[in-house]
DNA sequence: CTTACAGTACTGACCAGTCAGTATTGTGAG
DNA sequence: CTCACAATACTGACTGGTCAGTACTGTAAG
């Protein structure tokens, strides 16, 4: 994720690694700082030198991978022009990311749900903030005359869902296939708002 | 949810009751066993009387509620003979339960998630066997010419977490409303693999 | 008395977070 | 270059609050 070819990783940098690991495999609870220690050989305290406490420390993991893919999507928005095509190498971005980040997508959409009143928000902002996304170039699209006018806010909360879910299954059974996915689900996802896809 | 009318709720029932109270508020880990014992008037004795323990409390919430979705979607299905006609009422009747029951569905689609391994494999049992229903009758549709094939499995699952997406933002924002969602997303679904909904 | 439950006081394992100390690196004066 | 000191980075044994679970007592019905 983080680690760049090169480079001797910092200890700040091996607590990131190390608690990914053992936070997407076990969860937010079920892990122990001790574990993450031992997986990262480095020890207790200097994870609180570099995070004030677990909760910031998986706050960050998150955060991190939050704006991998929101920087994807709008490096691939920014090399189009036309509403629905942006569209189109958007998702193309996300699904690309996540598949790419086994681990990490499976700490943002999964061991991030669910841990109470704390981290909810967190999770709503970032979820918001994905949702505002596609709504923007769905909007776009909807302006410019490429698909039919539509709920936008509905329809970019169902997108998020269904890309979720997609990538939720296929972080633990690894079926179907990114391409699959690519093949099925981005048509799909297009035809839902009246667009028919003529190309990849 | 468990309650009739004219009937003076049993212990196991007041213990099911407080527990969806305090555990769809405040999600599995941040419930401490003696707010239920408090919300409910009830014993921590007799909470482990009646369960062995508070995983077990919990996960009966899950099914009970589970349970009521798949009843729900199967009895819509019962009246219905076409295939698309089918899948349809379906959605609806899922859409109006999780409407109805604003608690058991953040408890399901939220505080559900997360919870590490020993619930990882429930939410997955769970998750399969709603994908599984929705594709059973995607491939009836299909079978009977009401729509174009399509890889019903990743539509299964896309849908699903398309409803997911949508009930939990209402169920924490209360918007957008029911009728906004059977509105535009139940079209949208039905769309996006190529049904034109004439009427509803 | 016994069975079937309800109620309560208590325990002890667990683990996030602390802190006193050590190691390493930086710096600037002689 | 080297000595003195400071600042930063890191270590790991220890602690104290928390809370699931238990042991025990109460009671009413048959």
């Amino acid at each position: 994720m983080s680690e760049v070819p090169g480079h001797t990783p910092s200890t700040r940098e091996r607590i990131l690694d190390a608690a990914m690991t053992i936070f997407s495999a076990k969860g937010f609870h079920d892990t122990k700082l001790d574990e993450i220690v031992a997986e990262g050989g480095i020890s207790k305290g200097s994870i609180y030198f570099h995070f004030p406490n677990k909760e910031k420390l998986f706050i960050a993991l998150v955060d991190q991978f939050a704006d991998l893919i929101e920087r994807r999507a709008n490096a691939a928005i920014a090399g189009e022009t036309q509403g629905i095509r942006r569209v189109q190498v958007a998702l193309e971005a996300v699904l690309e990311t996540f598949g790419k980040y086994r681990r990490p997508a499976k700490l943002l959409l999964v061991q991030a749900v669910g841990l109470g009143t704390v981290f909810e928000r967190k999770r709503m902002e970032v979820n918001d903030r994905f949702a505002l996304l596609i709504k923007t170039y769905l909007d776009e699209a909807v302006a410019d005359g490429s698909i039919a006018p539509v709920d936008t806010a509905i329809v970019a909360h169902a997108w998020m869902g269904a890309i979720y879910s997609v990538v939720i299954q296929w972080v633990y059974t690894g079926e179907p296939s990114k391409e699959e996915i690519m093949d099925s689900l981005l048509p799909m996802l297009l035809k839902s708002v009246g667009y028919q896809p003529l190309d990849t």
